[in-house]
DNA sequence: CACCACTTATGCGAGTATAGAATCAATTCT
DNA sequence: AGAATTGATTCTATACTCGCATAAGTGGTG
């Protein structure tokens, strides 16, 4: 069964029209085609919906009967149609975002300010959670796009390096170790560490690096978000070892970052797609737009 | 903007079967012929709506979200389209006649029954009127076809002769005219004639026959119905002139119909219908019923 | 009544599109 | 590694649709 949707079409607008020649000249077709187009619709259904001579068109009975189900059939696909054509050409549309909470307060606030010039009228869902949990959201189909720590390689995911930030020291000024200009592990033995919670992505990454390199920490305290870390730290709690963006420069005083060094380790933030998989153009316009930020930085 | 229902509906297929080469066989078409499908439709949107591989078929997230309305659409316009080919190829569907109300009662009856043997299901609904509003309700289309008496021509009406009968005088078996095997119309001088109504279009037509022929009738009672003419002759308040199929053989036991000649005269049924305009199929085979009834009565 | 203005229908040629057969290529299962 | 499955590709033949030019039908007009 194979259906004409020009004949549809057609007999749409020539009954809105009223006219054969009207019509054709509204679709951009020739009188001819239109002629054509309902004579094989007619004969395909095996029944006249217009009456025509050369001087009057009007609906038959049932070209009445069908006309307002035929409109309504035209409307809705040139509607979806275009719609879609609109997603295709200008990337309209929405899309989800996973990202783990330092870099949703650090890099996506200026990547979201300049998608939000290029692309006005699209919204971000942004799922903030922690590295395990971005990754199985992308995985799953809950967000198109992730960005997080990396992981262990999984076929179904492809991940693109973003940034490369060291970990740091952070303590109070009043701290022994705030003067040093910087800090190697060793010096850490004695520390009063807050660490992170050790079922964090961040966590695991920072043992393995260490025990590579034959260091160990142990903590005093722990916590699961590395903002409640710096909380800590502000506080007089103790100090901490913590990726770079966890705080913003200068946002608050009294605490002191100093590098750490022998070695200096880095924990890379990578965007993450499903492989094989194609994103919205909504999507994609961002991903390629974090890709270009971060290039440029 | 050129759509391509084709593709939208092996979208849909695809999708729902999870496969190219399933949904090449439901539609009866080869998997080339399908791949090639979808792939126009996705080169004019200028996005892609399947992911797939040699062995998975899955949603874009654009995909997932065009597929439920690509579903309505498929399936209104089959609906709709395939409905159409029944109304043609079966006849299916309703219309409206128009009839004065002796025929009605007199010639529909069998019509309707013969007509819902061989479509069942189909509904007519009946405009039981005047002859003027009969012919009005043809011509302005309230009514595919009338069953009426003829008209003065009209352009756009088209009259087909049904058949003919007499007019006979009616009167209660102790009438002294009751005895004759027939009657003329000089016997009626002084009879206490019902009338009908002389906006009736019997009634004008009546006249005219008479006029033509120098005969002139005084009624003594005027009615508009002919049922209610039967009803008072029944009753003894006089006599009537009225077509012989305004009773039913048999129906009125004590009721005498005698002919009336010198001259008969006849009024025609016709069946009417608007020239140049294509009747349903449903309507076009009751016509065709009717007249074929007539002809072999 | 012939002619005119206007509109739809048709014959014909050409360019395009679509379908199918055979084959390829990628992937998974054994 | 090889067989089996499945979507993609190539090639070719057919069918389709379009547009041009023109015919044919219809209502109005002198």
């Amino acid at each position: 069964m194979k259906i004409d949707f020009d004949g549809i079409q057609a007999f749409v607008v020539i009954a809105e029209l009223g006219g054969f020649s009207k019509a054709a000249e509204h679709l951009h077709v020739t009188q001819t085609a239109l002629t054509r187009r309902l004579q094989k619709l007619e004969a395909y259904l095996g029944l006249r919906l217009l009456d025509r001579t050369t001087r009057y068109v009007e609906l038959t009975v049932v070209g009445r009967e069908f006309l307002p189900q035929a409109q309504t059939i035209v409307g809705d696909v040139t509607r979806a149609v275009s719609r879609l054509k609109d997603v295709s050409s200008r990337s309209r549309g929405n899309f989800t975002l996973a990202c783990i909470p330092t870099m949703a307060s650090q890099m996506l606030p200026k990547a979201m300010r300049r998608y939000a010039e290029t692309h006005p009228g699209n919204r971000i869902r942004i799922i903030d959670a922690s590295g395990f949990e971005v990754r199985d959201a992308v995985l799953h189909g809950q967000a198109e796009l992730g960005i997080g720590l990396p992981t262990e390689s999984h076929v179904e995911l492809e991940e693109t390096l973003l940034l490369e930030e060291p970990y740091m020291f952070f303590c109070r000024e009043e701290h022994p170790l705030s003067r040093k200009k910087q800090i190697v592990w060793s010096d850490l033995h004695e520390a009063e560490l807050i660490g992170i919670s050790t079922m964090s992505a961040n966590r695991i990454f920072l043992d393995y690096q260490l025990a590579k390199r034959g260091i160990k920490l142990s903590g005093t305290y722990e916590v699961r978000h590395l903002s409640t870390a710096i909380g800590l730290v502000a506080a007089g709690v103790g100090v901490a070892i913590l990726p770079n963006s966890t705080l913003e420069e200068g946002a608050r005083p009294g605490l002191c970052r100093i590098p750490l060094t022998s070695p200096t380790i880095k924990r890379k933030i990578v965007i993450l797609r499903k492989r094989n998989s194609t994103l919205s153009p909504a999507a994609s316009a961002f991903f390629d737009l974090v890709l270009d930020q971060a290039g440029s930085s």
